[in-house]
DNA sequence: CCTTATCGGGGGAAATCTTCCCATATTCAA
DNA sequence: TTGAATATGGGAAGATTTCCCCCGATAAGG
């Protein structure tokens, strides 16, 4: 595929704030065409570099209010123990995010619950479905910021 | 407004995985005629639970292959502190989430950047706009899991 | 100069969205 | 049971948008 340019990336700028927008509108904003823009926009779409077009909702709306990042440090595991953990936590819908990271803590998990209540219902189940050894939970409090919004 | 039933979230489910499914579709699968899902959509609209739609890019394409997240410490602020860190933070397009937390951990900001060097430039920037005490950052090895979509 | 490739613009057909209508369940309360 | 309120399904019409084809401009290379 061919580089991106400028111009993509203008395009990429607007998609991913806003996707609904029309081909026609969008076009004028960045000073093209709508045809011009719409090839574009398929070539990104071809090379990956557009996943998908989604609906973004509203935490609080669906009492989803508590955001809590989960640390999870790790001795020694059995062989097949990540295999494990990966699949609970890939089937576990409120956990958002998963990572696994350098430096002292082992894993990172982010999740979504509606309440403190809600957080423990979520830590019983993944402590009974993988073996951890030591988990801290920090809370967030307020969030100063939170986009999906890539840095272009 | 109403109270969201399954149907409601049958159809936020489909939507936040995938936007751009048309409302004949989207409506045989979810057991509806495509005009009584587009009612709900619009109520689900106006309420505001769907917040807005948007293009999800593909951050390994264009180059932004390291997640960081940076942990801050803070020592007694001074007034202002907080607005100052907030406008900073949110100036920075690559940082794309800054949560105020409880527990040991003050501060969270969560990071794309393209490789170490890009968080060296961001973290240089970041400390020259903002005092900032006790800084440590850990780095993304591997995304187990990762996704906006909320659970429902 | 000519050819080729690439990119943008214009036009238009096809698909989709949006908004009506109204008859028909379905639920809930009286 | 009856009535009211609510939600659905279907049709249909117009507006909008998507998508594709063709042509012209521009640039690069022979």
């Amino acid at each position: 595929m061919n580089t991106i340019d400028d111009i993509d990336r203008r395009i990429l700028r607007e998609l991913q704030r806003d996707s609904a927008t029309p081909l026609e509108e969008l076009g004028t904003r960045i000073g093209l065409s709508r045809n011009a823009c719409w090839r574009r926009i398929k070539a990104l779409e071809a090379a990956g570099v557009i996943d998908r077009r989604v609906a973004l909702l509203n935490p609080g709306t669906l009492d989803l209010g508590l955001m809590v990042y989960i640390q999870l440090r790790t001795s020694a595991h059995e062989p097949g123990w990540l295999e494990k953990f990966s699949r609970a936590t890939n089937a576990m819908p409120e956990i958002m995010g998963v990572y696994r990271m350098t430096g002292d803590l082992d894993y990172l998990i982010r999740a979504r619950v509606p309440d403190m209540a809600g957080y423990d219902r979520l830590y019983q189940r993944l402590i009974a479905r993988v073996p951890l050894s030591d988990v801290s939970a920090s809370f967030v409090m307020e969030e100063i910021k939170d986009t999906h919004e890539l840095p272009l």
